[in-house]
DNA sequence: TACGTGACGGCGA
DNA sequence: GTCGCCGCCACGT
């Protein structure tokens, strides 16, 4: 049985060590996807409840939550975030410090 | 089958 | 470092 796309790309964000963070392009390459980062946040999206894939560490490319600012995933988001010890200003998190290179 | 959409990215200014 | 425009392609209707 081979893994789908989806099934590849949680693995990805499995890998992604606590205190950093990853762009959905980047998750997008590392899970064979080339450019198709939109449907990183697809799959996110259709993550089955009771899963452990820390998806809270896959932001935009721009350090951005991908979220409005203000909404409950948003805010539900950075503090997960915080909780590990990512920097989250004004929405923002400095990718040069936080980004994770594998 | 065809069209619109989207938890986005790269590039130039 | 920022802002705007266009490209990308699988998926739902």
């Amino acid at each position: 049985m081979e893994p789908t796309r989806e099934q590849r790309i949680w693995q990805v964000v499995l890998a992604i060590p606590p205190g950093h963070v990853a762009s959905y392009g980047q998750v997008a390459d590392m899970a064979g996807l080339g450019r198709q980062a939109r449907f990183v946040g697809k799959a996110l999206g259709k993550l089955p409840a009771g899963h452990s894939v820390p998806w809270f560490r896959v932001i935009r490319n721009t350090g951005q939550i991908a979220f409005p600012e203000g909404s409950e995933a948003f805010e539900r988001q950075r503090s997960l975030l915080e909780e590990e010890g990512v920097e989250v200003v004004n929405g923002r998190i400095s990718m040069s410090r936080f980004r994770w290179r594998p």
